[in-house]
DNA sequence: CGGGCGGCCATTTTT
DNA sequence: TGGCCGCCCG
């Protein structure tokens, strides 16, 4: 069979032309929503359902595990058969699997250990201080940053070097030590996942001859946000047949902060000269309305070329604009919103809230628990960086790679086998000493020179894991290895002995992961799912509104998204407002934002918000300017926005005089106190209960929230703080000085 | 050596 | 808000 109606089927003819083109380079640009992820998957289905190419000649990168995952059970329901053959997966993935069958060319064994950022910052941490250097003049942070930008631009030490100013000789000392620890402990960062993959291509003409002859088609979503690595990874893989398919859309470019290089779109055609420019201009998600807030906005960008994207979908409803007094009265109020179009009859799942920062969940989060509504938060804290996940996938790496630095010096000591901060001193000399691994030193623990003590902590670890290596080899399962773990190492006993509520939480995640080793075969598929699933990647089926940021959203629609925190500081987040193209990057993520909307955009600001503790009184975003003003239906639920740029007076804005009575009918207790601390500091007024000598146990009295007892003080002067709780249970934290207090 | 506590810090976005 | 460091006591 050729060409195929289920596979042309819901296509315009631009999109069926980039589908069924007949080969070589094409690069597919165009706007939100113009069914670019839709032409690549339908390409794919097409390559095979057509006879052009069989699924193991597939390759095709897509930005999240997720995506993959959807992309290759479309593929399956396009063309049937089973899809185990094409590569699906982010371009980590399957660095990842070209490295794991290749890795002694690189120097590494097959059981090379992933480092995510934390364990690589922590290994740079290491490395600064074994340099003689001082970890708040070097901060881990920054010079990771430092590093992961030159790995991911394919540079070295000369790249490492230079961005490091006066200081790049000690960034370059830093960078290989670094490295060389990396190499000793038989571990890779996310970078190295990338810069290995093309090392490995350019330098073995074997293995590159074998993937380029393999994969036949190369396809790439979201184009814009590959990096300078990725995309030679793409070429070197793709020079041979040529036969390179990228979609991508440069306003949606947003992670330029982590080295994405959106000009790789525009060296494409340098790189392939003879290619073949597809653009699509209709967006088939969203309404007229929000299509033009969204090129309204992003037309703002200086360093952009003009797109023209257009909608039939007809003009839809107004975007709503919520002005709140605070971040709770914004949750509030989503939280209402919500409720009311479920009982138009959109279900929860249909609905997104969208935010800057992922701190903004919280207050979300219990708005939206308050009112019964069933929610998800994508992202934000993962999972896989709790500490008891953190500590028990360490052992798990351990008996996977014993030479795993940054795993040893996790669990050595967890739970507590008595090696403090001499013995580990010791076994650090000893192992650069003798050149051999932390774990390797404890063969020769009585050479150590550490306590009795320690040598027995040491003895015990080391037999600890040899045993599950055994187990290991023996093809235990990893759900068996880490029933092993946690049992033997005294793990789930160290948790259990607390009867603490955290501790019941922690052996509870634990069961999660063990249920999640239960899915693999082997313990190194189950370190890979772990090292490589993000947050974003959890499934969603279930019938809840998303809660996530705004980066986490790309690629996705919902019916009624609500973007919340639209606040000059926070979006534009305050670090972009310097750099004219830091603030463009900040633009297209609003741009994402606005396009992720099918049918209803609700944008909102808070007057104030509570960020690290003080108040902040909040400007609203530019953004929000830069939408026209006739899009909008604003809805002011303060009486007194100070939102009075011309462009907005024809809305009915409340006066001034009107917000005496500051009846906000929908507050509760929440927002009272709120707006009372609000008044305080706007008087600059101190209610002077800093100074009545309080101590913990004193026994008070709030004006507003009754009695309660001290728990805790903090601070001293006017930045005295107490955290008081309640008769009815609930503890708060005051800024005495700002508090109604009084001492009984 | 280990645990607990106070105080200081910084605090964007993530494969 | 929490993560981390330094300090103190058992
Ligand atoms: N020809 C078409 N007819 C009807 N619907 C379409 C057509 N093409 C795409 N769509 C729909 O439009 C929506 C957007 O498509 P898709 O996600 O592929 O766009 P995109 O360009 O990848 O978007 P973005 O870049 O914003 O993530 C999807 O719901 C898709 O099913």
């Amino acid at each position: 069979m050729n060409s195929n109606s289920s596979v042309l089927a819901g296509l315009n003819e631009q999109q069926a032309v980039a589908v069924t083109h007949q080969g070589g380079p094409v690069l597919v640009i165009a706007g939100a929503g113009s069914g670019k992820t839709r032409v690549l998957t339908q390409r794919i289905a097409h390559l095979i359902s057509s006879g052009i190419s069989s699924p193991s000649q597939i390759l095709a990168i897509t930005f999240t595990n997720k995506a993959a995952q959807e992309m290759r059970e479309r593929v399956i329901s396009l063309v049937g058969g089973v899809g185990e053959a094409m590569w699906i997966s982010t371009f980590h993935s399957a660095c990842l699997k070209m490295l794991r069958s290749n890795a002694e060319r690189m120097g590494y064994k097959a059981s090379f250990s992933i480092y995510d950022d934390r364990d690589s910052r922590r290994l740079i941490e290491r490395a600064i201080i074994s340099n003689g250097l001082d970890i708040k003049r070097f901060t881990p942070r920054a010079t990771q940053g430092i590093i992961s930008a030159a790995k991911s631009s394919l540079g070295g030490i000369d790249e490492v070097i230079e961005s490091g100013g006066i200081y790049g000789n000690k960034f370059g000392a830093i960078f290989r030590e670094y490295n060389e620890r990396l190499l000793a402990a038989n571990a890779m960062d996310f970078d190295d996942l990338i810069v290995n993959a093309c090392n490995l291509l350019k330098n073995f003409e074997d293995v590159r001859d074998y993937y380029q002859e393999r994969f036949r088609h190369i396809l790439i979503d979201e184009y814009q946000d590959t990096n300078a690595a990725q995309n030679a990874f793409v070429l070197l893989l793709g020079n041979k047949y040529q036969n390179v398919f990228a979609v991508g859309d440069s306003d949606q470019s947003i992670y330029r902060f982590r080295g994405a290089d959106p000009s790789n779109i525009g060296d494409f055609e340098k790189a392939f000269p003879n290619s073949d420019i597809v653009v699509l201009e209709q967006n088939y998600r969203s309404s007229q309305t929000i299509l033009d807030a969204a090129n309204s906005v992003i037309a703002k960008n200086q360093t952009r070329k003009p797109k023209r994207l257009w909608s039939d979908k007809g003009n839809g409803s107004l975007i709503s604009l919520t002005i709140a007094m605070n971040e709770y009265e914004e949750a509030r109020w989503v939280a209402r919103e919500i409720l009311r179009f479920k009982t138009h009859g959109i279900s929860y799942s249909d609905m997104a809230v969208m935010y800057r920062t992922n701190g903004q969940s919280r207050v979300l989060e219990e708005a939206f628990a308050g009112s019964s509504i069933p929610y998800r938060v994508i992202g934000g804290t993962r999972f896989f960086d709790r500490q008891e996940i953190r500590d028990t996938l360490a052992y798990m790496r351990m008996v996977a790679n014993p030479d795993d630095e940054v795993s040893f010096e996790r669990v050595i000591n967890t739970p507590r086998r008595g090696i403090g901060e001499k013995a580990m001193a010791q076994i650090a000399l000893y192992s650069r000493v003798h050149r051999i691994s932390l774990f390797k030193t404890l063969k020769y623990v009585d050479q150590l020179g550490v306590s009795k003590k320690a040598q027995n902590g040491l003895g015990e670890f080391r037999m600890l894991i040899s045993h599950l290596e055994d187990q290991a080899s023996a093809g235990e399962s990893p759900k068996i290895l880490l029933e092993a773990v946690l049992e033997k190492s005294g793990y789930r006993a160290m948790l259990e002995s607390d009867h603490s509520v955290e501790s019941e939480g922690r052996l509870e995640n634990i069961g999660e992961l063990a249920s999640i080793a239960a899915e693999h075969e082997d313990l190194e598929s189950f370190l890979e799912h772990c090292a490589l699933t993000s947050a974003v990647d959890e499934s969603g089926e279930m019938t809840s509104v998303s809660l996530m940021t705004l980066h986490s959203a790309k690629g996705l629609e919902f019916k009624n998204v609500f973007l919340v925190g639209l606040e000059e500081g926070l979006f534009p987040h305050s670090r972009t407002m310097e750099e004219a193209l830091d603030l463009e990057e900040e633009r297209r993520l609003c741009y994402v934002g606005i396009t992720r909307a099918k049918d209803n955009l609700a944008i909102s600001y808070a007057l104030t918000r509570t960020q690290w503790g003080s108040q902040r009184e909040g400007m609203p975003s530019r953004f929000i300017h830069e939408i026209p003003a006739e899009l909008l239906d604003k809805v002011d639920l303060t009486g007194f926005a100070n939102f009075d740029q011309s462009a907005f007076v024809s809305t009915e804005r409340r006066t001034f005089r009107d917000t005496q009575s500051f009846n906000y009918s929908t507050s509760t207790e929440i927002s009272a106190p709120q707006s009372m601390s609000t008044e305080d500091s706007l008087k600059n007024e101190s209610t002077g209960a800093q100074n009545l000598g309080l101590a913990v146990n004193d026994t008070v009295d709030h004006a507003r929230w009754g009695v309660g007892r001290i728990t805790k003080i903090e601070g001293k002067g006017d930045d005295m703080r107490a955290e008081i709780r309640f008769k009815d249970g609930v503890t708060k934290r005051f800024l005495l000085a700002m508090t109604p207090l009084s001492k009984l």
